[in-house]
DNA sequence: TTAATTAAAGATATCTTTGTCCTTATTTAT
DNA sequence: ATAAATAAGGACAAAGATATCTTTAATTAA
């Protein structure tokens, strides 16, 4: 559904948001680390995060990437929006540019409500409700192939 | 969604079932300005399509494309499985390899829902029936940017 | 049998995505 | 001031997706 840089950037700013405050910043490796990402490619796509204002970093000893209380509220759709990938929510499941309401694809009507359902996911769904369920341990993020944690 | 390559594979194989039969045959040239699609790309598309024996081919003067009866019974998942691109339907959305019931992802809950009608979207939906919705004149295929047909 | 028509197959080109590495800028502590 | 720690930025590499072109194989009709 979405690129690898998109998914790495959903795993990263969750964890962010579940791991850090502005006193506790964290830093590349630990990020990478915890969401089984390549380091080198995170750290881009965390620069992107952080350019959009999705997240923020502090360069320098003791600096790192955290997220503010305010970026928290936003919603999932947010990281989307940040990597150029918020049309995959939209876009037509047979690619056509014209498909719509008036001008259906032959799959538009039953796709329409999952198209809906989808969208109300990423903008319902903020990133700091998507952290606490982290914190609460019903959920986990990581992505190592033995992992339980 | 769907890379471009299976994007096509899903409108020319619907493009068929609605057009052809085994006396009445497409040639890749009409298929692929029907459906707006690069012609050699789609003809290589069309070629695996064949291999995977969604749809049938006959090379020589008034041959072409066309699908059989038992074919468009198919369901649409059956382009996916051809393109080696099922898995999309399955997938965690945040690309985790262990995500699952018991380990969910913190999207997990919420789009599991919607990953299930995804799957029964296309398991259920065969291509003759999206192929007949066509010929109904309910909706359309093409993707011209200006084209009412 | 020859020419024409059509898809199949292979080689190649281009672009995008994914990924790495090295240097630079910033900040902190000594 | 200097050294260390950290992210930012740029150059590059590798792989995959997208696309084109040429040649080959199969079929048909003349």
């Amino acid at each position: 559904m979405f690129s690898k840089a998109t998914e790495y950037a959903l795993r990263a700013t969750i964890y962010i948001a579940q791991k850090s405050t502005e006193e506790n910043k964290l830093g590349i490796e630990e990020i990478a680390k915890a969401i089984d990402s390549p380091q080198s490619f995170t750290a881009k796509i965390l620069q992107t995060l952080t350019r959009e204002n999705v997240i923020s970093a502090i360069r320098g000893p003791n600096g790192g990437f955290f997220i503010s209380e305010k970026a928290k509220k936003l919603p999932a759709r947010a990281v989307l929006l940040a990597m150029g990938e918020d049309e995959v929510l939209e876009k037509c499941v047979l690619g056509l540019k014209k498909c719509s309401e008036i001008q259906p694809c032959p799959m538009h009507d039953q796709y329409k409500s999952i198209k809906q359902q989808l969208i109300k996911l990423f903008v319902t769904k903020t990133i700091h409700q998507l952290a606490a369920e982290i914190k609460d341990g019903v959920v986990f993020i990581n992505n190592k192939k033995n992992s339980n944690s």
